[in-house]
DNA sequence: GCGTAATCGGGTACGCTGTACCCGGTTTCG
DNA sequence: CGAAACCGGGTACAGCGTACCCGATTACGC
């Protein structure tokens, strides 16, 4: 993973591959492949073989051409990976996506179908880019998380304020819930394996009486399912939202940014 | 970054080298270095040149051995980094940290050292962890926020739910945030320079009519400051579990778990 | 029609990575 | 005082991203 890109053009390059800016030149042979089998090559190996299976050697056999082809499309493996992310966004919003609904149903089907998207392209919190990706398909979610706040007595920023806050819990618990079952399938090991095993360990960390607190803590406490922890978490958080709009429309709100 | 680790071991291995279970050997010479100094070098290069450039090599180098001698010490990549993002986390709780305070207190303390963890520490997030790191860094922030919910009147699981729904926000946030600040130092490219070279054609994307709400948006409302988003989200999330706490006083709350 | 400029496909090679394997020196036990 | 155990680390290998280069292919200008 190159990171160290210090090349000024690398993200213009980057946003025109995104928008599709690129105008096939008159001369010389038709191009045998597109910026789309690409990516979605490079989708299908991270979604079934991880992310460190990408490479560029790995697409590039997917695809049945050299190399170095690739980088006739593509200027490197981190515009390969942009391109991908983009790409998986591109499921938000789905066809199941409720129209003209109140913003608290917009907001939630946000966060669960950007939920549903971490679950099914785990590698999407495994990436380090250098700048969130500003593409077609992110721009169609935020738009559309965007369009349930607009009726809303709100300035923009507080919208702003409002989608920022749901995505990043969405990809704060989706990371944790992934990365849980990540290592179940990496490692081989099973969650319950994993307390069996390694339960007594930490139990005596336990008993060293340096985490009480924990310590005490019923048995089951960590017996609820992810997914049940990250609705609890979002319905405070939509609570939140909507007691911030009612103190707004009192007037008692401490407010973010001028009028909308 | 190998993360196809198969070996049955490497879980076990890997905890008791964060739980320091290893004693000494009788037999043969004294080791020359220690997991701490081996961690320390490796934050240290990640801090200061990022995760990138984090090599055993480059480890071995700033600790003036041998590239091998560190598998002495550790069983790979994968556990040192591991030990590092342990390290990493014992910054929290701070010596500043409020004891025997309000819940909210509480919480909204470990939210913001939270965010100054990976602030301070931006490879953090950008780490694929095969499983959550359970060492005693991990514990002891766990712990402390715990404690401040000790008094509540809620179930161990509620109590789980609160700390994931603070954790996974500011991590969501944070990742975000840490992105964008990489992307500038990393490209060399400001914010601003960002955005004059290319907003036009962001901005024709606009004009497209593909994204009538994005389009509407004010010219300031990305504006404000990140951090400014995190406190305000974090602010709405704390109200929305105040919220719940008064419900759950009143018997009007779906409650999560059985009696704490 | 044809020379030529432009583009595509991709082979080779370089420097980097994690780490398996092995050997020699050092320490301590029986 | 052997012998067992352990430390340090050199060598080597497979795999990575990609710079550089060259032959084949295409379409334009004349």
């Amino acid at each position: 993973m190159t990171s160290e890109n210090s090349d000024r053009g690398y993200l213009k390059r980057s946003l025109d591959l995104l928008w599709g800016q690129g105008e096939r030149p008159s001369r010389g042979p038709k191009p045998g492949l597109t910026l789309e089998r690409i990516a979605a090559a490079g989708v299908a190996i991270a979604d079934a073989e991880g992310i460190d299976a990408l490479s560029m050697r790995r697409v590039a056999a997917e695809l049945g051409v050299g190399t170095m082809s690739l980088y006739r499309y593509v200027p490197g493996k981190a515009e390969l990976l942009e391109l991908m992310i983009d790409r998986a966004y591109r499921m938000m919003p789905g066809d199941d996506a409720p129209r003209d609904a109140d913003w608290r149903t917009v907001l939630r089907y946000v966060a669960h179908g950007n939920w549903r998207m971490y679950l099914a392209h785990p590698w999407l919190l495994q990436t380090s880019l250098a700048r969130p990706v500003l593409g077609p398909g992110a721009m169609a979610g935020f738009d559309y998380a965007l369009s349930g706040l607009v009726p809303l007595p709100l300035t923009d920023q507080e919208r702003l304020g409002f989608i920022a806050a749901v995505d990043g819990y969405v990809a704060g618990c989706a990371r944790a819930h992934v990365h849980a079952a990540l290592a179940a399938r990496q490692t081989g090991i099973s969650d319950e394996e994993f307390w069996t095993t390694h339960g007594p360990l930490l139990e005596k960390a336990m008993l060293s009486g340096a985490y009480p607190h924990a310590a005490a803590l019923s048995e089951d406490t960590f017996a609820v399912p992810g997914e049940r922890l990250f609705e609890f978490g979002l319905e405070r958080l939509l609570d939140g939202l909507a007691a911030f709009l009612a103190a707004a429309d009192g007037g008692t709100a401490e407010r973010l940014g001028g009028e909308g």
